[in-house]
DNA sequence: GTTAATGCAAATTCTTTGCACTGCT
DNA sequence: AGCAGTGCAAAGAATTTGCATTAAC
């Protein structure tokens, strides 16, 4: 989410000090947040800043595809700041970070494979993996 | 979840008309359901039943692999009675009919190439399709 | 100066917990 | 009979809404 300014500016919405601190924290973080997590540390960044408003920035940066939810088994979503293109999402199962990767021709052929046996049209999907990254591993 | 019953038997629960009923209506019914639609529905086969003991059977449905949870977008979730082997799910973005599909070899190439790209483990996936089934195309 | 955006408080929704009672086995 | 399971009511989270105030443009 690079430019998120220029993506707000051109869907006719404003530039706020809390818009701002909910995007910082977002870029400066590579690990899903719960709106709970956002606020805390965007109340760092911004005094005034509401949980509320949190909300209401996630649902909109969300509509302009400037940050992803993520499903989590305990029920709450986080959310993470996502580029154009890349649209899964891996998120190491130890420490949180999380890296984007593309669906490539494996989720094409996937899906064409399920069309053919099912007879369904095959139109949206929803991929989240999870792991350990690199570092993670040594221990 | 056929044999059910035995399934609980085996891991020492009762067998129960309250479980009874849920397990009915997941039967029954081949669309995702949720906690509250399960409860509406299960109170017709037993008057008893109440919304804790939905969740309460659900929960242990699940952890017995019996029924599986599924994403919604409104944030709720939803189950679908589930098939051993069968390990992802195809919901109709029309009528909710879902079917269950194997995640196969293009999801472990997915998992490789990504492994590759990224240098993480890849060890778990939530993968869920959504589309339109053969029923609901013809409009 | 307009009007979108904010933040508080309160309302809603979803889910879990405490506890006395019920009913499988 | 004994204890797992139930259901109610109430608590606890997560999220949304109403509305007066603030601040971006």
């Amino acid at each position: 989410m690079t430019n998120w300014e220029d993506c707000l500016t051109e869907a006719g919405c404003r530039i706020t000090a809390s818009r701002r601190a909910v995007a910082q924290v977002l870029l400066d973080t590579s690990a899903p947040l719960s709106p709970q997590e956002l606020f805390e540390r965007g109340t760092l960044l911004h005094l005034k800043l509401g949980l509320v408003t949190v909300y209401r920035t996630l649902a909109l940066l969300e509509r302009l595809g400037l940050v992803r939810r993520i499903h989590r088994d305990d029920g709450c979503h986080a959310y993470l700041s996502s580029s154009p293109g890349h649209c899964h999402a891996l998120i190491c199962r130890s420490c949180g970070i999380a890296v984007e990767f593309p669906g490539g021709d494996d989720l094409k052929a996937l899906a064409r494979r399920v069309e053919t046996s099912t007879g369904f049209q095959v139109d949206d999907h929803l991929l989240q993996l999870a792991g350990l990254c690199p570092g993670c591993q040594d221990r």
